[in-house]
DNA sequence: TGATTAAGATACGTGGCCGTATCTTAAGTG
DNA sequence: CACTTAAGATACGGCCACGTATCTTAATCA
């Protein structure tokens, strides 16, 4: 009866239980997730989680809803090959937040839960407002240092698909010297820089 | 007691056992990979499966093990860019085979179940003899078409990372178009052949 | 054919999560 | 300071997977 002195309401405890149920999405897995799991880290009793949601989730939903964006890479200066690899700097901290890990779960069983898939797709990146890289590539091109007709689909997707294959294989995210590589080596060379002859 | 007039045995019923866990692995996930779920699927009883594993996880390392590597692409004549195509095709079409879809699911969860990350790659991809690109551009880089130092090991990934990144973004593997859309904008370009002024 | 081996069927207690109901009590409200 | 609102604690039956034990019986072998 008399084991909490203290007592969250209202938003303060929607925070902590968003908090908890993705701390749980990471250790357990979406395919564990549970009521009890999240009541549990959250301290808080099932009968609360109850109250606001129908399943584990539907608690993940709303956590994931809550996540509010970071903002996109503004391209600083006249330095491409510096703006590209800023840029995926950025990407390469995102990977570390528990958003991230989180959509990691989510879309490795995108197969079997396809509406955390789409809510993630929605509430996440698309709100995000597009690739990293992408965002990059745009501003030099409108200002006449890239061929507009270069930046393709595939091109804007090399240098966040190459960081996504490399913290795959290596299970970390690439360093500083890595992601010089992929920009040097595969993304300027894509947009007419290099790889040994310059373009201009 | 009389239900089945048939009963497998040994080796026959073991395949049959490999068959239901990855095809168990690809419905619920690995996360609710189950004993009860893998004899009911492979028709056997609980006790047959505890005969001679442990545990859901070592049915499936078992499956893994005994899963034969395909053979890796054979360039074949002077046609860099479609040996590189026919390369890419064979990676989308071993994605869909059940052994990708349990590489997948295990990737997915690789932080949770790390042994089994570490099995897969073991038994299937150094098994494999290595990426499937890198091998065609090892052999135009031999006969001197290519320069050898520009085969760098992102290089090597960047058509892989590109079928990856669209497999997850789209929940479908490329079509033969984006497959050279990837071979043209982005693997030929780092090796010095375009995008738009030919290398040579 | 008769003996041996291994798979099938069934049952059991245990434990975890389910979803709900009930009651107590702390936190906010006028 | 009453009063209302919402969280905490606890208990419940139901279901499912666990791991094991026991018995029957089909497949294989000598």
């Amino acid at each position: 009866m008399t084991k909490q002195a203290t007592r969250r309401r209202g938003d303060d405890l929607v925070r902590s239980i968003h908090e908890a149920v993705l701390a749980e999405l990471a250790e357990v897995g979406l395919g564990r997730l549970t009521m009890e799991g999240i009541a549990r880290r959250a301290r808080t009793a099932k009968t609360s989680l109850y109250r606001r949601w129908a399943s584990p989730h539907d608690v993940l939903l709303d956590a994931i809803h809550d996540e509010h964006p970071q903002e996109v890479p503004s391209p600083s200066a006249d330095d491409l090959r510096g703006d590209l690899i800023r840029a995926l700097r950025q990407l390469v901290e995102w990977t570390r937040s528990p958003t991230a890990a989180a959509a990691a779960a989510i879309l490795g069983e995108r197969k079997r839960y396809p509406e955390l898939a789409a809510a993630l797709y929605e509430r996440v990146f698309d709100a995000r407002g597009g690739r990293f890289t992408l965002t990059v590539l745009r501003y030099y091109a409108a200002r006449g240092h890239l061929d507009p007709a270069l930046i393709t689909p595939v091109v804007a997707d090399i240098g966040e698909a190459l960081v996504l294959k490399h913290s795959l294989d290596a299970d970390a995210p690439p360093s500083d010297e890595q992601l010089a590589a992929i920009v040097d080596q595969a993304i300027l060379p894509a947009v007419g820089r290099g790889p040994q002859r310059a373009a201009r």
